[in-house]
DNA sequence: CTTGGCACTCAATGGTCACGAGTGCCAGAT
DNA sequence: ATCTGGCACTCGTGACCATTGAGTGCCAAG
């Protein structure tokens, strides 16, 4: 078991590798923290923790760092997430506020996360799993073509143009988007296609076909939660990354722009909760020196997406957890709001 | 005035460059070139050429690279265009045919201008400036609340919420997309504020500030060009820049992020042309020490936005405008059949 | 105008050395 | 039982230096 001082010191070491990016050793340690007692023992302290995994040295005769393992102990026991500062928080409902659009919202909230914590900044999307539906639109595009728009309760709009196999009139279309609007509004994706399903019976044999071709396509999009789409910011702060460039850099931009991994990512975390990964606790292998904080957001009580940040594991933990909460619950207002 | 054979050994001091990423000397020339002179020969038109300032030596003792000049010289007259190898224009079709979205359309394509080319990608979502309308649609929210949704020729949908001074009944709505539609569908972006001017009088004095409303947001969505969105992709490239990595890199990325930057580099080449901006060329300063390929793309003669990539000046210009020209063209095409 | 020869420059490489930060361990103090 | 001061040891870092070799500019001869 590590004794209160230890703890401590683990906790200085921290936060002096955060802050000077170099190995610490034990004078150094006593030097800027008051611990009260000799560098001669915090040199025992530091042997004990490192025998327990918690901070190693890159080389014999070098200061000590953190371990992933050393982190998460700071992150689970060690550290506090810190409040933004109250000129902090106005500034991110300010530049929150003057968005016009989804797309904009998502847009900016990725700048300011990035721009806050100095960090490559990952915002998904709303999603649509969890959303409901505001409004289907039918349009005719030709004769035989029609274009399916949804819209959901978060402002997303999603698109899709269907070939029908008959051409199909605009008294029955109008008809069609009726019946589909009065049964699916308001209504969540998971409990549309239940809802929609005896629809075709309520018209004529001929139509049936067209009716069935659109009812595809709507569950099809409802489903499509590969079409998941996330943007990301704050690339350049990659440049702050370490010294040994090339090797760290490239992974992690290779990661960064698989779509697919990085809702992975997200994906694996809790709801509602705060996660904190920790180097190799990634799964994916170009993120095992990145640390990823994340936490869902939305404008109930429930989360209808994630967002986060990506940075060294050698980051500012208490900071960014501070900063990646607030943004996520003004986020949540603001989306609450429209 | 420059011999025939010096432009030679240019051509051949920018060949060796590019795939060697070093500077070259007289001998090596010789020696992977058949120029018929010797070393000392070489020698001395490389003098010449730099005398004009076409190739430059990065410290004394070292061979040639060629400056921003000698590669203008090298793009304007000594190079041609490479086409695409026959299995390559099959895999650009055959992968850009199976999206089924014009967000996808755009995503396939950036990919596969980064892979091609392995640098970074850029693509300009199709302007609302030239498009034309295909269809408005208003929906009703609540009972003073309207969605606006805009659809365009090329695919693309643009909506806005609008707030209305009184509440509007479902018939006067349909009344007022009918007329709106009637006038606009199928017109140039352009055109629209004239055709719609005189669209309040067609209404009762009650209605007609909800009608004002109404025009004011879909005029305000169609000037937006500030909401032009672009795409990038392939930033994993940067890497491969250089040696000399942070210094280089960072700027890159930060210009890349700026999409306000990024929007009038594209901007600034002419429309269908394919355009090459070499080093200081870019007005922006973090792009100096890259070149950017770009070219109009659209779904019929004329351009409605841009693509193109972002490299290092030392780049292969023939293979990287060959496959941005492919690409442009196939993209159009589907465009056009979408 | 081309060519071979020659002296010169200078980045890169690698070896040696002194320095110093940091460690582990131990004996003595508390 | 724990802390502390002292001490020998390790090893990365940076300075200094000599060597090497690619590449150049210039010149005199073909």
């Amino acid at each position: 078991m590590l004794s209160e001082r230890r703890l401590e010191v683990l906790r200085a070491i921290v936060q002096d590798y955060v802050g000077t990016e170099e190995p610490v050793g034990s004078k150094a340690l006593t030097e800027r923290h008051k611990l009260g007692v000799s560098p001669a023992t915090v040199r025992n302290d530091m042997a004990a923790l490192e025998d327990e995994g918690f901070i190693a040295q890159p080389h014999t005769s070098a200061g000590r760092i953190p371990t992933d393992k050393g982190y998460r102990l700071f992150v689970d026991r060690l550290a506090e997430v810190k409040p933004l500062s109250t000129p902090e928080r106005r500034a991110i409902q300010n530049f929150l506020d003057g968005a016009v659009d989804l797309d904009d919202v998502v847009a900016r909230t990725v700048r300011l996360l990035a721009q806050l914590t100095r960090q490559v900044a990952v915002v998904q999307y709303p999603s649509l799993r969890r959303s409901t539906v505001r409004h289907v639109e039918l349009l005719a595009l030709a004769p035989a073509r029609i274009m399916l728009v949804l819209i959901t309760n978060t402002g997303r709009v999603e698109q899709r143009v269907i070939d029908c196999p008959a051409p199909v009139g605009e008294h029955n279309l109008a008809d069609l988007r009726a019946r589909l609007n009065s049964r699916v509004a308001g209504r969540r994706f998971k409990d549309v296609p239940e809802l929609v399903q005896d629809l075709p019976e309520a018209f004529e044999q001929e139509e049936r076909g067209t009716v069935s071709t659109v009812l595809a396509t709507l569950l099809e999009t409802l489903v499509e939660e590969t079409e998941e789409r996330l943007l990301i910011g704050g690339t350049a702060n990659l440049t702050r990354f370490g010294h040994d460039f090339p090797l760290t850099i490239r992974p992690v931009l290779e990661a960064l722009e698989e779509q697919v991994v990085l809702l992975k990512l997200l994906g694996e975390t809790k709801d509602s909760e705060m996660t904190v990964r920790i180097g190799h606790e990634n799964a994916h292998e170009g993120l095992n020196s990145t640390s990823v904080v994340a936490v869902g957001y939305g404008s109930g009580d429930e989360a209808v997406a994630k967002l986060g940040v990506v940075g060294p594991t050698r980051m500012d933990y208490p900071g960014t957890m501070g900063a990646v909460r607030a943004v996520a619950r003004y986020v949540g207002q603001i989306l609450a709001e429209s």
